[in-house]
DNA sequence: GAAAATTATGTAAGCACTAACATAACCAGC
DNA sequence: GCTGGTTATGTTAGTGCTTACATAATTTTC
């Protein structure tokens, strides 16, 4: 799924979609079990019945919503007959929500709904269940301890300052050529033998034979690198191209990208090509946008097993790389 | 929280409040950032700008929702001068939605908004972030390889042809009696060294000096335990009454309850009582119910630490138990 | 090549919730 | 005892989504 990829930055949108699938299959068991009840009543339904009569606030703080809510719910419930108000005698201002017969007997009868929902809960979603019910209470609570936003806030004045710069490969940077391309390709693909070798020693398999390697640093962070690889004289490979997940969309792809061409044409290189995955759409639409054109066929002696995709860098003529390498720089 | 309570029972209710919350803090991020878009707006836009032009069903698809949302949430975002909709050439019906430079401006200053999210979350939420995301992630792929519904409507239908029986201790399920109560236990106190023996050797501290251990049955799954334990000639007090947390409100801990009464009755027991906690409003309901009076004072040399209620079985007068006896068989 | 089915989209009505306001009851401090 | 603030609740309008329906374009089927 396309939100999955965008892990915690569609959070809410994914967390609402699986509520809705929950109360789905909510009303859906309640219809088919002969209950009487709609899964939105639920929570205020169980809470009386356990605690007994109550005020529409003590609900509404009970379940963690608004006395609004409560007290429209309560609205349908009392249309329903399954409960009651009952002005508060000691406090003119409260009114006490109460079960009815008809509610509270609706309710004993749902004893062992209850219970092969959870059951069913289990079977179905097994560990994963149990997982997701402890992860949530824990995000409850942390976000009960630490709001987020000021953090956030605090995060994105310290990005604002900071702006992502691209350095050439320095020793001490070589753990995050392997680290960084080991993430995707972890996530994507495998890591095959040929990857490994390259990443791990890159000076012997990159520069020695007159390639190179960049990095992008947003601060003193390491967010993405790449590699210029030379492959035969004059012919170059752009190849392990990574940006960490954190940091897409600040531009650090494009503006690697843009070194490595700026690189191949200091060298006065003839041919620039690359090898991807049709996967890998994102990744592709920038290539292209940077002057990389689609080949028909695939490369004829890949080197990769996950090479579905071979593309050679061909700009419009009329250096039309200089503007974009203008604005890149700006952005 | 109640609702944390009610586990696998509410899941839908805290998944929908989780997500307002991430909605909520997502607007207030983007307000403060100084980005001109809503937090519901992220998934279309950002899938646009991802994967270029697509039509209402394709980003319906991507980000799982209906495509009257989409088609809504374009009209918003063609008002905002975010995204504008092309007729398709080729294909009458369909309509290209496509960002307007306007909207893709908008999303590219968005880059260290995003990168300020991803890092916030992790400093607010930590690990329980990954693992939030990570259970929904997995709940997602099981409900779509097997749907949750017709699984507890077979579980239901199991739980109906069957119902809850209690029974007298037999040794092959004194594993049970420690399992149940240490559930409890855990989860609102901790273990005592008198539960502990107790629970380990119910023949011994139970049944020889005089007491007696009941299961509650369900089927052929063991639901329920409680002791009756002599504590002096004609005294006995109601103890380690535990009922597993998936058959709650199937009544089994009131008739665990009404075999133990019957049981001191039988045994011509002057005095019953038992210890508590406030903590436990729904088991202390339960005893209330059940003939239970509430002690002004805790019990003078009381065996647990946790315990801060202190009730009496004083049923009122012309045998009141009878009856209830007959609508508990019948329940 | 016309009829039937499918696909793509828009529109309307409804639901669950919230925010903002309105009202009434209560309470604390002078 | 009155006054300003607080608390408890209801009411209204608005939002984001869904379902159900409507419509038009396209494809399939015989």
């Amino acid at each position: 799924m396309y939100l999955s990829s965008l892990t915690e930055l569609a959070l809410a949108s994914r967390l609402k979609s699986l509520s809705d699938r929950f109360y789905n299959a909510g009303d859906e068991v309640y219809r088919n079990a002969g209950a009487r009840i709609e899964s939105r009543w639920f929570p205020v339904m169980r809470f009386l019945w356990e605690q007994g009569p109550a005020t529409v606030n003590d609900v509404a703080a009970a379940i963690g919503q608004t006395h609004s809510a409560v007290s429209q719910l309560t609205d349908k419930l009392v249309r329903a007959g399954m409960a009651k108000r009952q002005g508060d005698a000691a406090d003119g201002r409260r009114s006490l929500l109460t079960l009815t017969t008809k509610g509270s007997r609706a309710l004993a009868e749902l004893g062992i709904v209850w219970a092969a929902i959870r059951q069913g809960v289990k079977d179905s979603l097994g560990a994963e269940g149990t997982q997701l019910l402890a992860a949530i209470e824990a995000c409850e609570r942390a976000l009960d301890e630490q709001p987020i936003v000021p953090n956030i806030l605090n995060r994105h004045a310290a990005l604002a300052a900071s702006k992502v710069v691209i350095v050439p490969f320095r020793t001490e940077l070589r753990e995050h050529f392997h680290a960084l391309n080991a993430a995707w390709l972890r996530k994507y693909f495998v890591i095959e033998p040929i990857d490994e070798k390259v990443l791990r020693h890159p000076e012997e398999f990159v520069l020695k034979p007159g390639g190179a390697v960049f990095f992008a640093m947003l601060g003193d962070e390491v967010i993405g690198t790449c590699a210029l690889l030379r492959d035969a004289p004059g012919v170059y490979e752009l190849t392990k191209m990574a940006v960490d997940e954190s940091f897409r969309g600040l531009g650090a792809g494009r503006q690697l990208l843009d070194a490595a061409i700026d690189e191949f044409r200091r060298g006065k290189g003839t041919m620039l090509f690359l090898e991807s995955s049709k996967k890998l759409k994102p990744a592709l639409h920038m290539y292209q946008r940077a002057g990389f054109v689609l080949q028909s066929a695939n490369r004829p002696d890949s080197h990769y097993a996950r090479a579905d995709v071979y593309m050679i860098y061909a700009p419009p003529k009329k250096s039309a790389a200089k503007p974009r390498k203008r604005i890149a720089g700006k952005a």
